[in-house]
DNA sequence: CACACGTCTGGGAGCGCTCCCAGAATGCCG
DNA sequence: CGGCATTCTGGGAGCGCTCCCAGACGTGTG
């Protein structure tokens, strides 16, 4: 904590009410917009707080309320993956905006490693925060089991954490987007489709692999040796189709986990010299806004919109703090494919 | 504001102080680290608050203290361009990891368009956080002109804001940065310099842009025509090298004024035929870590560190906030090349 | 005209903490 | 053993706000 310098007596309620003639709870009452003020007295505590630059002191009335008016968002990732990928940045404006509308305030905070935990915890349990939002996609990260303790409501996004009940999670249908994906590439006469997955600590990524080999075997096709798994980077997807076109040098298809894989097998391919869609169909997942439209050729992928999914665990966050139970406590939103040129 | 369940009767300082049979004054001293209380004393106390579970309520702290022990981020970028760039995420990281050794919350605050301008306004000025560090890099940005009327300190990154005493800013020497890259680029014996040039509504691209000229003209080489201006970006880098290669086709190196530009004139002159560093030098400027030495050939940029700067940010802000008058109002740190393969 | 009822107002209490101050306990000196 | 500094302790006040309650109005009803 740092220290502060004179503020100079900024105006309280008090200075506010014996500015206007009034009386403090009339004050606060007029400024709160409750009922039973006079429209005389509410002008002029309206005018008062005009005229003496007042704004009300949120400690003080944390103090009665029992609420911070403050959410934490909690990013559980190593810094490396963290800076690769835009995508925190979306989850970030957009919570920070519905936030915002709700007249509520973000408190951003990372956690790198272990080490990071019990400073975390102590900080979250200490009542500074009305609600927790939580990003620690790592199947079995430690984080996510300290967090299930805290006094006050958590939601999570995804689905790493699976035991327990008043376990609240947001996820998208990650396995159903990867069957949909297989199954136009199917459609489409596909049937040497191969796959590029993600790291098989994240359920998404786990999802997508079990969606992608699903479909295949009841399409009555063996995916045995179809599958590569990368980091969900750029270049990890380069790496990993480079070893699916030696492995298997007839594929005609390939489902990346994530956009940016995708690009990196896009590039694998254009480099061995195979053209897209014609000899082979590419379809990604994220529909990332920033990539997918704008490769060569445009990515057919999986769409899927961060902004909704923290958009809903606000909702979900929402309704605990109202002390309502939720209809769902594991919501598993839709996704779709969005079809482009690549496949 | 969000409603709140009833959190269950979370324990007081009485009641550790209670638990402990001491007074609450005593309680308070131990859990402080202050001096003036006997080992015993102190042990009881600790101990009390580990068994019941105790944690200070911060709002009753800081309505006594005058402190809030958070500090306000405030990101003031469209979000369109936002996203392209890990930048701010380096950014927040750094700043969260800063402010949370002194004890401190991150506060993050996005502005996206003049309509955020007077919320974000009343919100800073409301007391809820000691300080404010601001990235607000465009110039004339109504933001940054309000900001300097609130009642706490306020520390900008960068230096678009140029008018004013009590303003408060740190910025990396672009100018000095773009001199060193375009004499290592003479001094290699190169002579058709041109440079891809960011957007002119940033200090920052204005400054490496005015580096540049400076330099070539002091070598008594005329800049007209060698200069093309593009948006930060990937593709905005590609799109200017190809006009430069259009209009300058005896080119022997190009200084761009980031990173992903450079990457993008990298591929522009790749798809010319034109070899690097062999007919074209070229020097870019951030030493994005994760951008520059894995471009193809490696990047011989401008080094900069945002984690430094938000550093250094935070170092003024802890001044301002100790009451005491910073040695400099505006910080320039210095910049160096590092040479990679490209130049 | 008495009474009830809805509208509006002000004062008091109290949220949980830190700070100040008076005083108790302790140590050490001559 | 008295005196004095030093160490330690507890109680009171108060931060600025919201909430509760008692009471002062006004208006309508029997």
């Amino acid at each position: 904590m740092v220290a502060v310098p004179d503020q100079g007596g900024r105006p309280t309620l008090e200075d506010v009410a014996a500015y206007a003639g009034v009386s403090r709870s009339t004050a606060s009452r007029a400024l709160n917009e409750e009922i039973y003020v006079s429209p005389r007295a509410r002008e002029a505590v309206l005018a008062a707080a005009r005229d003496l630059g007042y704004s009300p002191n949120q400690a003080a009335r944390s103090l009665v309320t029992k609420r911070t008016g403050a959410v934490a968002l909690v990013l559980s990732e190593p810094e490396s993956m963290v800076l690769d990928d835009p995508y925190y940045l979306i989850v970030m404006r957009a919570a920070f905006r519905a936030l915002a509308k709700l007249g509520s305030q973000m408190l951003v905070m990372f956690v790198d490693n272990r080490d990071d935990i019990p400073r975390t915890m102590k900080f979250l349990d200490g009542g500074h925060v009305d609600g927790v939002l939580v990003f620690a996609p790592h199947i079995g990260d430690p984080l996510a089991t300290a967090l299930r303790l805290l006094r006050v409501p958590v939601v999570f996004a995804g689905s790493s954490i699976t035991n327990g009940k008043g376990l609240y999670t947001v996820d998208y249908d990650n396995k159903s987007g990867a069957c949909q994906a297989v199954e136009y590439l199917l459609s489409q006469g596909r049937r040497r489709i191969v796959t590029v997955g993600g790291p098989q600590d994240q359920r998404s990524a786990r999802d997508r692999l079990a969606g992608w080999e699903a479909t295949l075997k009841s399409a009555r096709i063996d995916p045995t040796g179809m599958a590569e798994v990368a980091d969900f980077t750029l270049h990890g997807g380069e790496m990993a189709m480079r070893r699916l076109l030696e492995r298997v040098p007839d594929l005609d298809a390939v489902f990346a986990a994530c956009d940016p894989m995708a690009a990196g097998a896009l590039r694998a391919l254009k480099s061995a010299g195979r053209r897209v869609p014609d000899d082979v169909a590419v379809v990604g997942f994220d529909d990332n806004p920033r990539l997918a439209p704008t490769l060569e050729p445009p990515l057919t992928t999986v769409h899927q919109d961060p902004a909704e999914q923290v958009g809903e665990m606000i909702r979900m966050l929402l309704q605990l703090l109202a002390g309502e139970e939720p209809a769902v406590q594991r919501l598993v939103l839709p996704v779709s494919l969005t079809t482009r040129q690549s496949a």
